[in-house]
DNA sequence: ATGAAAGCGCTAACAT
DNA sequence: ATGTTAGCGCTTTCAT
């Protein structure tokens, strides 16, 4: 394949509005000292041409490379792909992130990066290295890797912290995990549940725990225990099924169970299935995620929604506000979820 | 934020290994004329360094930049997202495409493109001067937009043009559309079926029509006819809806319908129901891509899976080759497609 | 307010 | 087989 170079550079532009090379990189990039009629001329023949800036050559003067890097963890995500069981994490992310990005001039890529392998600073290096990215987007687990968030810090790119509270460096966001658990515990204690499970998910991710936490806050503040009632599990259709049977299995089981996922849900809906117990009537179930599915079981699925879209697109606002040198936002970023009620959740009977 | 240059270049490298860039160059970009000592010197000092080539300089001087572009139609990927039904094909394509270009030493990026605005050249345009990729991936309805293929063409892009056999241009590959019809209308003539209706999907895809013309075909070789039997959608539930209903409205109401899509397939199942119409007892249903939720319905649905992923995936193979310089394929390359048979077809009764 | 010059990190073309 | 030179398109200095 032969040479491809840029058929419309500045030059061009700079030679057909009669002005220097400096006049139309500073009408590009909005920047002062450029009289309105002189940028007028430039924006004209800019048109004209059709011209577009070369994010590589910006980028290799030492300017804005215009891109957002979003890493996913590896394994996790190609699991889900080939699973096939509807997991829409990545859409909603790219939802909102892409959408964000064009709308502030920025285009978003996506990667994936393996959590767990030795070489991950390694692989993370090069990527930046390759890319030159603006900024970075983590997701749990990264959000919470220090390896991942040492090597950002010291290079000195902003980058969101997605599901992580911790530390000074990077910019925080977290959906509220405590309060949208306090918000389906609180659902179903005024259908009148005393005892109400909870599976956990894996301890991996930060924000198990503090759905965990919600769980028992709002059970405690209701004057209600929560002895035997929760069960791990690791975010798995088989750590749910295991975690329900644990639950179901008892001599004085609950009465409803909140699940941390839709695939936990899915397997206490069957364990339940199963065991002849009846959902709703026996049985309530509110699921965490609302993913697709949740809406074609039998019943449908009560679930807390995570607005994974719309904090995605906070953490693209806020690195592009960290990298125009605004300062860093002292406190995490707080996007609530909300719970949308289905068919199997229903009053105590 | 700060100037951010790269932190060790090539000239690092030359100069740790007491060479000229040129040599560095070359063992990066495994090029003859390196001997072997003399390579494993440099790569030592690659390694020690953690030395990785800037892809903006690689394409500044003119040479790969390791990018794939994948584009999708705007509207149709966020309806898909914002909707929240399952639609996995971006997963699919994220699945094939990824994991295939990192294996290949590529990155795949995704973009939205809108088929329809009068500026998809500029856009397109824009997007191809900014990111300069190696290769650009098209998918339905793109890869029969003309104004993107002649654009592709002239830049001398090497492009794939998945759901198209059309041209001289591009990449041809398709799912086998006509042959996956034909599966799933023989899977029902096997099951007895002789009334077999079939809703076609948006004119605007190409594909709609060869899986129209497979049903035609399959029915017409079992001596079976086709009057009647055919209802147009657009792959929307509503539309779906609307072509069940004609379907069933009939005074000879066929036994089995084959729908373009999930979503349609879903409205047929949903009609079905209105009008007490038992699936499979009386009406057996087979869809068109298999999405994650057929698998979530009552009764779950038969459906042709749509080999996204490979067929991504041996986009990126073939684009790469051509890129390299390879022939272009004289033949569209054709992945085929299986079908999965669950709970909605049935022997007729 | 505008322009000229230097250089970013890399590779193609041309030496040697 | 290896090195030297001249850019790629742009943004920074630093003039004017």
């Amino acid at each position: 394949m032969g040479r491809r170079r840029q058929s419309v550079t500045i030059r061009h532009v700079a030679a057909d509005a009669g002005v220097s090379l400096q006049t139309v990189s500073r009408v590009i990039n909005d920047e002062p000292n450029v009289r309105p009629e002189m940028k007028e001329r430039v924006q004209a023949s800019i048109d004209k041409l059709g011209y577009v800036p070369s994010i590589a050559a910006q980028r290799m003067s030492g300017s804005r490379s215009y891109l957002i890097l979003a890493i996913n963890d590896r394994d996790r995500t190609i699991a889900d792909w080939r699973g096939r069981q509807g997991v829409d994490w990545v859409d909603q992310m790219l939802l909102g992130g892409m959408l964000k990005c064009a709308e502030l001039g920025y285009r978003m890529i996506f990667e994936l990066v393996d959590t767990h392998s030795d070489h991950v600073e390694r692989e993370l290096r090069a990527t930046i290295a390759a890319l030159q990215p603006d900024g970075v987007i983590l997701t749990p687990p990264h959000s919470d890797n220090p390896l991942i968030v040492d090597l950002l810090h010291h290079q000195r790119i902003p980058f969101a912290r997605i599901g992580s509270l911790g530390g000074e460096a990077g910019i925080a966001l977290v959906m509220d995990d405590e309060g949208a658990a306090r918000l389906a515990t609180r659902h179903l204690i005024d259908l009148g549940h005393r005892r109400i499970g909870f599976i956990a998910g894996s301890p991996e991710y930060s924000l198990s725990r503090w759905r965990v936490d919600g769980w028992e806050a709002e059970m405690r503040e209701a004057g209600l225990g929560t002895d035997g009632l929760l069960a791990e599990g690791d975010f798995s259709f088989a750590s749910g099924e295991a975690a329900a049977r644990q639950l179901l299995g008892g001599t004085n089981p609950p009465t409803a169970i909140i699940a941390s996922n839709d695939q936990m849900s899915l397997a206490t809906l069957e364990v339940a299935r199963e065991k002849g117990i009846e959902v709703p009537g026996q049985l309530s179930i509110v699921s965490f995620d609302n993913t697709p599915i949740v809406r074609f079981t039998q019943p449908p699925l009560t679930a807390v929604d995570q607005p994974v879209a719309e904090t995605v697109s906070r953490a693209v606002e806020l690195i592009i506000k960290a990298q125009r040198g605004g300062p860093r936002p002292a406190e995490p970023t707080v996007v609530r979820g909300s719970l949308v009620q289905r068919g199997s959740s229903a009053p105590l009977q």
